[in-house]
DNA sequence: GTTAACTATGTAATCGATTACACGAAAGTA
DNA sequence: TACTTTCGTGTAATCGATTACATAGTTAAC
């Protein structure tokens, strides 16, 4: 049954305050080092321990971060939330998991309840891009909680973001497609209004033009992220008066459905079609036709977010800090996409 | 810079007392409907925000449950999490991750420090089993804060589980294997001193008796999940005098190791040797030969596991109801398993 | 018209820890 | 001896919200 042991209950054991014994559990220098012994001795044999809800009310910090992500059961959001939860353990805090299902209520709803759990910060994926929510940023920022973005960002003045060069991502997979002798590439883009989307897109139309290859609207699909989706951008692809001979997808998933419905179809892949995705989820690795893949190093990525906020917790009093790290995107040449050494 | 709002600056602004200003929050009966009007449209005009921590502190409840896995990037620990969070979301509860990665040292810090945070609950997945430990769980439950064991359990006076028939699921992937034809099968197994890889064997042990084939310990193989040990495996198993033609491992990775070194070595997969895996990841289905595996409904399990904390929580007064939970195992058969059908 | 009952609000304690300030005792200084 | 430091600890406010108890004002009851 063990009732809560406070600070008071050694006190009046040792018949001193709880001033004191709050000191000496503090090693504050002013206490007698055999007050000290003492305390720390009745503290041990109390099985005291101190309640960090008292603390975190006193100090106004939780040691709580809020981390928000669209779901938690894909590879990529687990692998960044390890990062993170690595990183923040040995500073001693907790990591709170929240998950947006892609819904802006729901984004709405967790940033609130997080600043009302009086988090220390909040790192974040965005799933909404409209500005009807700014109102959700704002608040946070306005009670000086660091906020940093990782992988899906958003520009918002004060606003520290960890992402890859998703432009250059979308550059060099489009590049070795085209090294492979495709000359007919689609795109799968996600939804545009995200910016990793958006550059992934601008780095594919840059490498074709760079090559002179001809960019045309009839090759971007917009679609989610599914192997659904990828089958049915296939269904579209194939319709088209010169159907193309490679697909760059924005989803390892979509690129997976690409590849299941190619096969149905009897199309050899790599030699008639290739097809690249990106995320490099595991099982890209693992399919006995492993699809060509960008890695956006989540682990480091979470990582680094917790380092970046780590760097900006209390330090409130001087001027925003924005620090925008951009991590290298890498390539994973598989044989998806490998015409030649296949 | 927004100061924080807090009800006595509501109270100073309306003239009252930070007590009324609380009661018209709560909605308190005693309060005139004229001054909960009043109190509520300043608190909203001042973006009044409960500080939580003050409530926890004062009621004792942190409304924070604490989760524990070996580690989150598994898809089937983040199914898990996943399923807990969406079940809990409603009801106000924030979810708090911790990662243990397998190592008892950090499986007893993560309890203490939940406890230190006043958590109101601990749902978790053991990575230990030795006694030496059992101070932090006693300690758990001396608190009165419910804890819950999902996938690995352990016996515990008082403590709830939520699992798989793991034996079942030994059983019948087994008895899959013996109806493909398979004479000699082997298991890879996992730490036995866990439960679920203890039952997981003795499935398979029962599966082989009642089907008259002789149980040998020269096909049982301690392993850890990942893929490097099902290669070792296969090296090993191979060298026996009588290889098998058959493999159950109790986890997915080690059975794509096995996959891929059986391949490296020619053996035609499923004609001459059967592979089945555990815990259906994400990657078993994609794979060209796919992977015949057990599913363990990890988002079902997570909901179930915060259902039986949402029975337990607050019932601390009344004798400790300890629940058991077990869901059923269900195999997905594909084709690394299926001569007959492929 | 006096008392009882009820309404709406104020007062102050509480949750558990920290900390500015106060103060008595011991030690050092002149 | 008288005065200043220093040391070690106590007193009490504070963080923000809740709530048992007290109380002033109003209405009802007989």
């Amino acid at each position: 049954m063990s009732e809560k042991i406070t600070i008071y209950d050694i006190a009046k054991k040792l018949n001193i305050t709880a001033a004191t014994v709050s000191r000496a559990l503090n090693n504050n220098p002013k206490i007698k080092d055999s007050t000290k012994q003492l305390v720390l001795e009745t503290a041990a044999s109390m099985n005291y321990k101190q309640n960090k809800l008292a603390l975190a009310l006193k100090s106004g910090r939780s040691n709580n971060i809020g981390v928000i992500v669209p779901r938690i059961d894909s590879n990529f959001f687990a692998s960044v939330i390890r990062g993170i939860e690595e990183e923040l353990y040995p500073h001693g805090y907790q990591v709170i998991i929240c998950q947006t299902h892609e819904n802006p209520k729901r984004e709405n709803e967790n940033l609130y309840t997080l600043i009302d759990a009086q988090v220390d910060g909040i790192l974040m994926s965005v799933t909404d891009v409209t500005n009807e929510n700014d109102s959700a940023f704002r608040n946070v920022l306005e009670k000086n909680v660091p906020l940093i973005f990782f992988d899906r960002s958003k520009h918002i003045d004060g606003v520290s973001s960890v992402t890859i060069n998703d432009f250059k991502g979308g550059y060099i997979t489009t590049k070795q497609l085209i090294n492979q002798g495709c000359k007919y590439i689609a795109h799968l883009s996600g939804d545009q209004s995200l910016e990793i989307f958006k550059n992934r897109f601008l780095g594919y139309k840059q490498a074709l033009l760079d090559n002179g290859i001809e960019f045309s609207e009839k090759y971007v699909i917009q679609s989610k992220s599914s192997v659904e989706a990828g089958k049915n951008a296939i269904n579209i692809l194939l319709e088209l008066e010169t159907p193309p001979d490679a697909i760059f997808s924005s989803s390892d998933f979509a690129a997976l459905g690409a590849i299941q419905e190619l096969r149905d179809r009897k199309i050899n892949i790599p030699q008639e079609f290739c097809v690249a995705g990106f995320s490099n989820e595991p099982f890209t690795k693992f399919m006995e036709l492993s699809i060509t893949s960008v890695d956006q190093s989540p682990l480091e990525m979470g990582r680094m977010s917790a380092r970046v906020f780590l760097e900006q917790v209390g330090k409130t009093d001087t001027i925003k800090i924005e620090k925008k790290v951009v991590l290298a995107p890498e390539l994973h040449i598989r044989k998806s996409t490998s015409r030649i050494n296949s």
